[in-house]
DNA sequence: AAGCATCTGTACAAATTCCGTACAATGAGG
DNA sequence: CCTCATTGTACGGAATTTGTACAGATGCTT
């Protein structure tokens, strides 16, 4: 990291984010998104805290906001994602995300299904998936590989949540929109954050066919050439459980557009593009 | 804090929920679904909530509804801003009472049972109870005396509701927890409220005997005779449907707990107590 | 002083959007 | 069968947004 003292130019600055010196000036000038202190002969001299600024702002146009937008955004200090925006920004939130952990860790199922209730019933069913029960898989898995949390109790909480998503996806293969076919690997066993996935899909309008954890290449590519899909998503955990996939999915890409998805996609396989680790912001960007 | 709603131009807005920049238009135009803020230039930049409402009116066509009628489900929906939502207001649920209340007032039985659907497999059934079903026909009650809504309308809707509450409360009867003796008093047909308390009981893992409505004394003395019930129930939606019965449920009470429930129930009468006027919360306090 | 970086201001071109109006398909009602 | 309302789509000229480019002058480093 920079030294809170390293000033940048714009060359420098340029160089390290990737935006033209012109560009910048242009933001600068029409947005005032920076507002760099100046050399005595008039040179432009950039903080970190603006290098933090360029990025925000370039993460917002990535995301298809207009470039004016993006920057009032980017200059507010907005933090990007969506998830911390929203736990922060809304206290029952992070009420409701407590009580739903703490009712999950003690096995209380009651109390759990009404916390979902609640959250629900205040939210949409985008930020409590990105705001509350992702990240709770997520600190859910590390608390089991450090050997703080039991089998038991990722199964308990697993299935309950998968209960619940499988509820909101009643009735998520009908309508008239692009169709879309999930399915976990071979051998992989977590599904949640495809059925996640899949929700944010459906509500965008998609219509949804899903295999499931543990799905054959065979079966998959079967169902495609019968269904012939829009886009078909492999999700998996680890590498390992994509490569041997190379070719079977490769002849599929031949066909329809496939995408891989989880923590185990990585910058993508041989050709075939990688969807963001985080489902719900992967969905708003297909 | 306005930071959280970012603004999208029209064409973002369009790729996001795969509607054609023109048909958003149209839609604004023809019946103000979208309110979106303008650039200086006259861009059209819509916030989150627009973003909702888009989502909403797409599942509402999807279903089949009509332009127009889903254009206004979806604008009382969404109607929430991001301020009132974190109030505590609820997009989903919301969503879902307005469907079904427009699918009841209009005798559509169909869009009735999807509402339904959907409401009970995004919720657990006691959110259902307590937040749609029970307020609905508290609403309808109130339509019905002011003259508002017909008999039809009351009928039709109590109907259906009922074939759905009975057939959610398949099984009640079995387990191995407590048993209750459920009946409306005699001359009491208003058998809705107590059926939403049976069925929040037996979710409490109570065992639930159901006489139904207008149900004479002496049938209920005789069954809880024979049952021997840890509590008996008897609702009314009028204080002048009880005092008839005040001997008869003072002996009983001699034997078993008995409650009286319903509108009418009060403060209880002789003795017997009452539960609280919402049955749901009634069922949670036994 | 030479060579490269940066400054200001203006300009331009591609992509996007705006608006009003029109049109085709569909289905309900007379 | 005809009429009419509804609804999704299309067109086309004008305006806006936005990334990029250029010119001439000045600053910085060797």
């Amino acid at each position: 990291m920079e030294a809170a003292t390293g000033y940048l130019r714009i060359g420098e600055l340029s160089r390290r984010t990737g935006v033209a010196p012109e560009l910048l000036r242009a933001w600068e000038r029409r947005y005032g998104l920076l507002q760099p202190a100046r050399s005595e002969g008039g040179f432009r001299l950039y903080s970190d805290a603006d290098e933090r600024r360029v990025e925000l702002m370039r993460q917002h146009l990535r995301r298809g906001l207009a470039a004016a937008e993006a920057a009032r955004l980017a200059a507010e200090g907005g933090d990007g994602t969506a998830v911390e925006q929203r736990a922060g920004s809304s206290p029952e939130l992070a009420a409701g995300a407590a009580r739903l952990r703490s009712a999950l860790d003690g096995f209380d199922e009651a109390q759990a299904q009404a916390a979902l209730d609640d959250l629900f019933a205040a939210f949409t069913v985008e930020t409590v998936l990105g705001g509350v029960i992702l990240p709770y898989l997520v600190e859910l898995g590390e608390r089991w590989s450090t050997g703080e949390a039991t089998v038991a109790q990722e199964h308990f909480a697993s299935n309950l949540i998968r209960g619940r998503l499988l509820g909101l996806g009643r009735g998520w293969d009908a309508g008239d929109g692009p169709r879309a076919l999930l399915a976990c690997a071979p051998g992989e066993l977590h599904d949640l954050g495809l059925i996640a996935f899949a929700l944010t899909l459906h509500r965008r309008g998609w219509r949804i066919t899903y295999l499931g954890p543990d799905t054959p290449v065979e079966s998959l590519a079967e169902t495609a050439e019968r269904l012939a899909p829009a886009l078909v998503v492999v999700s998996a955990t680890s590498k390992r459980r994509l490569t041997p996939l190379r070719e079977a999915l490769a002849l599929l890409a031949g066909k329809t557009k496939v995408v891989v998805a989880g923590a185990g996609a990585g910058d993508g396989v041989d050709g075939i593009e990688a969807l963001a680790s985080d489902p719900v912001t992967a969905a708003l960007a297909v």
